[in-house]
RNA sequence: GCCGGGAUGGCGGAACUGGCAGACGCACCGGACUCAAAAUCCGGCGCCCGCAAGGGCGUGGGGGUUCAACUCCCCCUCCCGGCACCA
């Protein structure tokens, strides 16, 4: 028998299955099978796979290539984020051009990729940096530009001074630039943004029907951060200007004793002004003004000044003081919020800083009244209204509810609801992503670009290095332009596209990844979409995630799309660690792919990965074993061989196991295609090596059922084809001798009769407490089961001198016998 | 603080819908083969008592429901992730 070696039969199979162009999608409308649009986030092009791509393609890999053996139609494309600052710095640092860096690297990952035996459709490749592409996502903004989803507004934005541009909220980690980590700093320029707040519900209503982790699921919520409540509005007293708040609490508002306006407040200036605070207000503003976002919460947190206008509280006509405080954002409800110090704790803290008056209005249930003055910390939980005038008496929380009923019936507010979600911020000041196409005219204003002059092809001759504002402005060939309205002078908009609009709708794109003249065939989108599984990292919970999300819901409302969700079942992989945390040069600890692959194989490595634990935990290579997996391997190849050989000797057939073995066989390919079906890979393969070992021992025992023997080793194969593709087709064609690719399957097909166990173990309690276990056929009954029960030696002994209270009878796997003592 | 998830042998992890806890593997221990080692094969391996037969305990902690709880309910501890002066 030949010894198994990767290394040989690896390079064979890949071979082969390009040859033969296995792995296409079939596109015609004509092919009958079901489809399956298996995705995984594509990655970005940095030169060379590393251990988390072998994770996570492999996961990928093995659900696609077990569908192929189910008889669907599968589609599982594979492309390039090729666009984007990763990519730009990366070339800087190595003073290369973006472009060169980016396609010199494509070539070498995709052969990294073939050799860990990948079942992409190569033919469907793209690159977002590729003009035919980005023409499509400069079209895509053009669809959201003119439906009034992208728009440009002056706003104070997120500037990372590393990066040298802006960055939407969700690139924001903690302060930080979530690229670099550098703190970013809050500046005010004209920016264009989607306006995805305007599917802040929808995208929290639509979450229900998706099949997707509950930690991706509670991150989105978290970060749309919707809250119900009502808004207020408050007149100040000495200028008339009606001020909004919002809040979650209306039935607090008899609690109001002041009102504070964020230092960013439009309003600010006129009421200082009026209120003679102007040099005080100032002053606070232009000391906010050089802190950065941290030290602004860290420095002085009850920070405040007094306007000396006042606020009329609508619901009793009481004038409160106003204050200016940081500690009231201004990108956040409205802008100013109504003071409760009883109830609210940051309220309560400015009071006891300023002096003011606390007042209970909500009074806990089961305690004595409650004494402000005695108060050391806010009461915000729910209670009964007091000293709230016509709602005295009333209970949290339903009181919320009929205070904002008697707001509205009075026309002092109204019902409101506030998200924490901000709009997307998608332009950039960086050369290596498209130019938005939009040009602004002196005499026509802003003009989108015809479609027909799209690709806006962005210009290699550029001084591309980081400078603040876009390289493209210093292009005066590409900035100066006809307007395609008037023909006179005009100016193309310099500012880039964020990457994330690139893989906002790239799973689009792949369903017609050729076509010229649109962005996609409306029917081969509506035969593949939405994606029937994604699989990718988990930091893209809400980045990617969420715009595509958008995205999509976009195109669903402007008749483009026939879906609303792109991703209807979602796994994200964990992270494969080493030693506990991550894997990193400077901690020396650092595994090389490439390496592994060389010394183990492709079969091996996938394998390792997958057997480690189910596959959105974290997998720590120092404590996997691939010498584990290649042993048992070993022994698959040494079984199968030897399987194979017994054709050839014949002879022997005889019923010697007793059918023994194919009831293993079903039994298993039952529970491992449920494995599969779950992403159980783990499971599945601890299945898959016992019964390496029942074949094995069966072999061993000398007799064999030839039949038998065959049927248990082919099914073995074909489940380990998916995670093992080249071993399992070197043993299909060369061992088994079958002259056809196991490839498109067929995945192997259970007997249900077969797959039942025809003999069991039966256990018998006694009170709860396994005393026997007693071997009985599968179909045994009630009467017999508690009839050999009884009769169990072991349990007659433990029922002498006690009483038989009762007996419980789940045949045929247990019985359990209650009794009540009497020795 | 709020939201979500979790805690099972030395380790990774199994356990359907409440019914044998610890599958499968790693590590470890013992044995076979070998001059020796590697490879391979066989056996053992939750903890405690016991020569053994056997018994007791055991799924983060405490309580509860049940004939029966890793699984369901209540309380608590700790860990991971998200949000967080969000009004």
């Amino acid at each position: 028998m030949r010894p198994y070696r990767p290394q040989e039969i690896e390079p064979k199979w890949q071979a082969a299955w390009e040859r033969d162009g296995l792995f296409r999608a079939d596109d015609s409308p004509e092919d009958g099978r079901e489809r399956f649009y298996k995705l995984h986030m594509f990655p970005y092009p940095s030169g060379d796979l590393h251990m988390g791509h072998a994770e996570a393609f492999a996961i990928s890999d093995i659900i696609a290539r077990y569908r192929w053996m189910q008889g669907y139609n599968v589609l599982h494309p594979i492309g390039w984020d090729a666009f984007g600052l990763p990519a730009e710095n990366a070339a800087i640092q190595r003073g290369m051009h973006p472009k060169d860096w980016t396609y010199g690297n494509i070539p070498q990952q995709e052969r990294s990729f073939r050799r860990y035996g990948m079942s992409f459709d190569w033919t469907r490749m793209l690159a977002t940096s590729d003009p035919e592409y980005y023409r499509w996502t400069q079209w895509l903004f053009l669809q959201l530009y003119r439906a009034g989803l992208a728009y440009r507004k002056m706003a104070p934005v997120n500037w990372c001074p590393k990066d040298q541009t802006v960055l939407a909220n969700e690139q924001v980690v903690q302060g930080r630039c979530e690229r670099c980590g550098t703190i970013v700093v809050r500046k005010d320029l004209t920016q264009w943004f989607f306006k995805i707040t305007d599917y802040a519900d929808r995208l929290l209503e639509d979450m229900r029907e998706l099949d997707w982790s509950d930690r991706v699921l509670s991150q989105q919520r978290n970060w749309i951060g919707r809250s119900e409540g009502a808004e207020v509005t408050f007149e100040i007293a000495e200028t008339g200007d009606r001020i909004p708040v919002f809040t979650t609490r209306p039935d607090t508002l008899w609690g109001v004793t002041f009102f504070v306006f964020a230092p960013e407040h439009p309003s600010l200036e006129r009421l200082a002004e009026a209120g003679g605070s102007a040099d005080a207000v100032k002053e606070l503003q232009d000391r906010l003004q050089r802190s950065d976002p941290a030290e602004r919460q860290a420095a002085s947190p009850r920070d405040g000044v007094a306007l000396g206008v006042h606020a009329v509280n609508p619901v009793n006509g009481e004038r409160v003081p106003c204050f200016v405080a940081p500690y009231v954002l201004m990108d956040y409800g409205t802008g100013a919020v109504m003071g409760v110090p009883g109830h609210d704790q940051r309220d309560f803290e400015f009071a006891r800083e300023h002096g003011l008056e606390v007042r209970v209005v909500i009074q806990p249930p089961d305690v004595p009244e409650v004494e402000p003055t005695e108060m050391t910390e806010a009461y915000p939980h729910e209670g009964v209204m007091v000293r709230s005038g016509p709602f005295d008496g009333v209970r949290s929380p339903e009181s919320i509810a009929q205070v904002i009923a008697w707001l509205e019936d009075a026309g002092k507010g109204r019902a409101a609801v506030s998200f924490r979600l901000r709009d997307w911020l998608i332009s950039r000041q960086r050369y290596w992503g498209p130019p938005i196409p939009i040009i602004y005219c002196p005499a026509c204003g802003d003009v989108a670009v015809p479609e027909s002059e799209l690709p806006v092809l962005l210009p290699e001759d550029v001084d591309f290095s980081p400078h603040g504002e876009s390289p493209l402005a210093r292009h005066p060939g590409f900035v100066d332009v006809a307007c395609p309205s008037c023909g006179g002078p005009a100016k193309r908009e310099t500012d880039t596209l964020d990457t994330f609009v690139d893989s906002s709708w790239y799973f689009l794109r792949f369903v017609s990844p050729r076509d010229p003249v649109r962005a996609w065939e409306p029917e081969d989108v509506e035969r593949w979409l939405p994606v029937d599984l994604y699989s990718g990292g988990i930091e893209h919970a809400i980045l990617h995630l969420l715009y595509s999300r958008f995205v999509v819901k976009a195109l669903f409302d402007l008749g483009l799309v026939p879906f609303r969700e792109p991703f209807t079942r979602l796994v994200n992989q964990g992270m494969v660690i080493m030693d506990g945390g991550a894997m990193s040069k400077s901690r020396g600890n650092l595994v090389g792919f490439a390496e592994e692959l060389d010394r183990w194989g492709a079969d091996v490595i996938r394998l390792t990965m997958m057997f480690a634990g189910p596959v959105e935990d974290d997998l720590d290579w120092a404590t996997v074993s691939p010498a584990g997996v290649r042993k048992w391997l070993g022994r698959v190849w040494r079984a199968v061989h030897e399987v194979a050989a017994l054709k050839e000797t014949a002879g022997e057939v005889d019923g010697s196991t007793g059918g023994a073995l194919r009831r293993v066989t079903h039994r298993t390919i039952k529970v491992v295609t449920a494995d599969y079906d779950r992403n159980a890979f783990n499971v599945a393969i601890s299945k898959l090596m016992t019964l390496t070992n029942e074949i094995q021992r069966v072999l061993e025992g000398g007799t064999v059922s030839v039949p038998e023997a065959r049927e248990a080793a082919e099914a073995l194969v074909l489940m380990l084809a998916p995670m093992a593709p080249h071993l399992a087709e070197e043993l299909w064609r060369e061992a088994l001798g079958n002259a056809e690719t196991l490839v498109h399957g067929p995945w192997p097909a259970w007997d249900e009769d077969l797959a039942r166990e025809d003999v069991v173990v039966m256990v018998v309690q006694v009170d709860g407490k396994v005393r026997d276990r007693i071997t009985v056929p599968a179909d045994l009954g009630e009467d017999d089961a508690r009839t050999r029960a009884l009769d169990s030696g072991r349990v007659r002994a433990l029922l002498d001198g006690r009483e038989v209270v009762q007996v419980i009878v789940r045949p045929p796997r247990l019985v359990n016998v209650v009794t009540r003592g009497s020795n």
